[in-house]
DNA sequence: CAGGGTCTGTACGTTGGCGCGCATATCGCA
DNA sequence: TGCGATATGCGCGCCAACGTACAGACCCTG
């Protein structure tokens, strides 16, 4: 857990102009997140949006037989609440803290002010609302075509990118409920993996003792999402050194 | 095919203000639309955005071996362009025509114009974008959790609503090609929808002989998609009788 | 330090979808 | 009217992922 707290540490408020960000500021509120906490129901109010800074949250569809699949996942580079600038007020998934940490939270109501002045929080918001369209077309065509061993790396690294650390703390079974596969698959390619020497999992924890050779293992679509992320999302530190910080 | 062309035979083109209509109008310029026609290349520039009246034009993303995965349709109550507003101008992904047609196009410069004017033409776009995540959305889902024979009735009621008629042209083979899986698994599919007389197939024109049957072998993913549109996108006339007009 | 809970590893048969090959049916056109 | 092209139907073996069941490893707590 870090020292400090602060509020830069999540990409789109450290992007914006200084100014925008001073008048911001005042109404962010700091709040810890623990997993499994529900920040948004499927189809439900959203009161606050959400900035994480160090927690990770999924976006997951629940199924009527209530199996779940991870659409997206957010961390320190983006926002909770798309829909609520984007006019839909909900969205028909649910948002699931995934990973323990802290995050900023701010009021419907002002952020939809801020959004509607236009100029760069707006601009800000609607690049990082595409790449997040990229990021669940990702998923939508690897759920299709490639294996779970394939789906296990490619999340790993979105992890990883939103952890800012080569450590992720998510068992087995919670890696197969996010990716909506049986654990025992997940477990086999766990086992798959650490045999190549590119993770070790104990309980819980991954060590990622082989970044590159995860990338490697991976199929394109991390790449992709990766990149249109770098590309939308100007001075994003995705993927570098963990200690780099967002400005340099 | 539809003896005249209109404009307003767009969804969102018609449900804008007549005065935003009207200064729309002037610039919108009628194009036909042939099958397999790529509006956009996965990357590319986009010099017009297209607004479908009569055609179906398939979002694809095109995989490093070749293949593809179809993530959304746009039809007429749609755009395709929609990176030009969000602020990206390009996407990872192809627009290809599914189904001849015709629609009108517009220069980007003005729709980027329009659409930093803010007001209903830019909350419309916004609205329809998030019913497009929607979309997308589903598409991963069903990917990931959906039999193959859930997922043609899901992509034939997706291709009905946006034909509005009982009848698709559409090949077993291209419709595999969309899925992203085997023509057979489709021939088999279809088979057994024939065999329950919800459809007639033959050679490339799919006809529907009962609806109400195809929404109920179809998985949940198509009504999510439908309902969010619905709401969305205010008097939308989806999924229902073909003859009834935009605006009644 | 014992015992219960959690997490991980492994084995089995089952199945949905894949890849391939080929047979049939239908259409357009020469 | 006959031929090639296209579209559909079907049968095979194969494999990845599934469901189930259980064993061992590890951790925390009493």
């Amino acid at each position: 857990m870090p020292r400090t707290h602060d509020p830069l540490q999540n990409y789109l408020l450290a992007a914006l102009p200084e100014d925008d960000f001073a008048r911001l500021r005042p109404n962010l509120e700091l709040v810890p997140m623990s997993p499994k906490q529900v920040l948004y129901e499927s189809g439900g109010r959203m009161r606050h949006v959400y900035f994480p800074t160090t927690s990770i949250v999924s976006l997951l569809y629940v199924m009527e037989n209530g199996s779940t699949a991870e659409i997206a996942v957010v961390g320190w580079e983006g926002i909770l609440g798309i829909s609520l600038f984007m006019g839909g007020e909900t969205t028909p998934s649910r948002a699931a803290v995934q990973s323990a940490g802290h995050g900023y939270r701010m009021k419907s109501k002002l952020l939809q002010q801020e959004f509607s002045r236009g100029g760069k929080v707006m601009q800000l918001l609607l690049r990082y609302t595409q790449a997040l369209i990229t990021q669940i077309t990702q998923t939508a065509v690897c759920n299709r075509h490639h294996s779970v061993e394939q789906q296990v790396c490619r999340r790993l690294l979105l992890g990883l990118d939103r952890v800012r650390a080569p450590e992720l703390t998510m068992t087995q079974e919670s890696l197969a409920h996010i990716l909506g596969v049986r654990r025992e698959g997940v477990t086999v390619a766990a086992g798959r993996l650490q045999q190549a020497g590119v993770i070790r999992y104990s309980r819980g924890r991954i060590s990622i003792l082989d970044r590159e050779g995860l990338e490697k293992l991976a199929c394109e679509c991390y790449g992709v999402v990766q990149r249109e992320f770098e590309r939308l999302l100007p001075g994003i530190p995705l993927g570098r050194d963990p200690r780099t910080p967002a400005h340099d």
